[in-house]
DNA sequence: TATATGCTTGGGAGCGCTCCCAGGGAGGGA
DNA sequence: TCCCTCCCTGGGAGCGCTCCCAAGCATATA
């Protein structure tokens, strides 16, 4: 007795057909509102729901979004950034109506059969593709296929797809002319790694920027792997070379390297000025309250949906969207203790 | 003449059958060993992957596990908690070759829609609910449905649900015990929201633990936000109480716990031991390494996830599985200062 | 040689939906 | 009055797969 409630059945009920029962379903024209008001009728009463693969196998779209994120350490979910950005991707594909598939994967023997699987027909409509590396394989490979992606982040042949990315070298080279502005003159860099785009154009921005100010970070160089401990011992590293300011790549090391800076038994920002990159900590987790260059992080994944669609929707001109990011001077960087820098 | 690549296709290439072709995909057996040879290697040759709709349709079965978040708010993600979830649960859902999707969703207007999506037919074969706060209509909502589910946590009708849980009371109470041990009489505690189970069972559990060491927590209580701000206020607070110990209900919280101490210039654990709960930040991030009461995170998420996958078996029994907690003793209690406490 | 058994293979039916087309009815213009 | 148009409705076809059954064939057994 129990017979499937399916398109056929609500009509059944409803007195029309299977046709119109889908019409009112899909918001549909050429339907008289008196047959709409009394299919809606049924669908509210049995509760109907439309069957997702079968619409999926019709129409050739699912309505589903993945997020492939490689190479996800332990560490990866440690640093807000990703929670942010799963943030900002799930609320644009809540608003569009879409659904987001998770995949990550470690560098386990697992990977190749994660990949293969979201780029198999019926899953998901399309991709983004986030945390690459330098000459990582997966961009290639997803070349190859005719799986619609966007990617997060600069790739290596940037010109043949589509990416949503943060002006992370400008953001770089702005903390460097604050730095520079303060008086400081023995600037150092605490980098995130060089094996990612971020790594280097924060790098490069920096330098950059110091060089237009006529500054150096010489020797002071070292390199973190995003996480806040490591950020402690670069700092500690580096304050053998006495620099009176540091540009940390990351909030997260910030974090690390302010702890670094007051078990040395310095002051920040009285000996030396701190300028991290991310700006996704509450201010006042920390005490300077960071001075940071903001990424909008939350934005970028929305756009990575938005513009994910239109190249499901068919788009073929490679598109990149850059967002530009804003210094917000607070305390490290000792700006507020001293008269404000021009501009 | 690009005709799809279906199995139909692969069959007419191998000189075989669509049903043939199938039975070799999903290494079903009455193939023989030519056959499936010959089969598989136009399958390598083509780069054929079923269509994932098709199948789900006609097997009536997604391999797709939802994992339900509501409430996510901002500072969700910040809490490295549900990172080592996602993280536990995404790599079970690896090893079963099923795919991971997200639904997050705050307090807005579309949490009902996305929710009708969850349990829509043909869009996940099951869910997994997690950070409900008591008496959240989602369970029961859930149980309303036929769609299989787990709970994360222990839900307020426990005995009609599966689910997948840490013993956050004998945790908290093994707290209790081993700061009695230590001699603290002075006792305090910073909870978590008294609206989540696990914020009820952690204060009961240390209060508990208290009570059978003749102590008790009387006014030296605060409850916090899970935000490592809500531990710095919440411990600075409680100072005026001069506690001379502290159990803080996550790691989080402790953070900004041990930071209010030192901000009003106390030594931990020399003035006040501290122990806290979850056990998932790198020890060393902290100064003095923090002693927590450690939750298996990750576990919990895989067990979830085979604990879902018997349900959408069949199961039909509520099965509870409760995760035991472990004391890690380090050094923000102050136990490796002094002699070890007996048993 | 005749019959039973088991493995291998092919094809029909059907999952629930969308898309398209054809048909009926109402209304307007010539 | 007739025809053309437009709106509404129903049903066929098909998406690519799984499941089931029947047929074909080889081998084993009587």
């Amino acid at each position: 007795m129990t017979r499937p409630l399916n398109l056929e059945e609500v009509g059944r009920r409803a007195g029309v057909s299977r046709s119109t029962v889908s019409r009112v379903v899909n918001g549909g024209p050429h339907v008289s509102s008196e047959t709409r008001r009394r299919v809606e009728a049924v669908i509210a009463e049995t509760g109907y729901r439309p069957h997702a693969a079968a619409r999926s196998l019709a129409s050739n779209s699912t309505g589903v979004v993945g997020l492939v994120i490689p190479s996800a350490a332990q560490t990866l979910f440690d640093d807000p950034y990703f929670g942010r950005l799963i943030l900002g991707i799930s609320s644009a594909t809540n608003d569009v109506g879409m659904t987001l598939a998770l995949f990550l994967f470690g560098d386990g023997p697992d990977e190749g059969s994660i990949i293969s699987r979201v780029v198999a027909p019926g899953l998901v409509d399309g991709v983004i593709v986030t945390a690459t590396t330098r000459g990582d394989p997966l961009i290639d490979h997803m070349q190859g296929t005719s799986m619609p992606f966007v990617v997060v982040g600069r790739p290596d042949n940037a010109s043949s797809t589509f990416c949503v990315d943060v002006d992370n070298r400008a953001g770089a080279r702005a903390a460097a002319l604050h730095l520079a502005a303060l008086g400081r003159r023995r600037p150092a860099l605490i980098g995130a790694p060089s094996n990612t785009a971020a790594g280097v154009d924060r790098r490069n921005g920096f330098i950059e920027g110091l060089a237009e100010a006529d500054l150096s970070v010489e020797s002071r160089i070292v390199e973190g792997d995003w996480s806040q401990d490591s950020g402690r011992r670069a700092m500690a590293k580096l304050l053998d070379e006495r620099p009176d300011a540091v540009f940390v790549a990351s909030d997260r090391m910030a974090v690390g390297a302010l702890r670094a800076v007051s078990e040395a038994g310095l002051d920040c920002p009285g000996d030396i000025s701190v300028v991290s990159f991310d700006g996704i900590l509450p201010p006042d987790l920390t005490a300077p309250q960071l001075t940071s260059v903001v990424q909008p992080v939350t934005e970028v994944g929305e756009r990575a949906v938005r513009l994910l669609t239109t190249v499901i929707g068919g788009a073929s001109t490679p598109e990149h969207v850059v967002f530009p990011t804003e210094l917000a001077v607070r305390e490290s960087c000792g700006a507020t203790a001293q008269a404000r820098p021009g501009a």
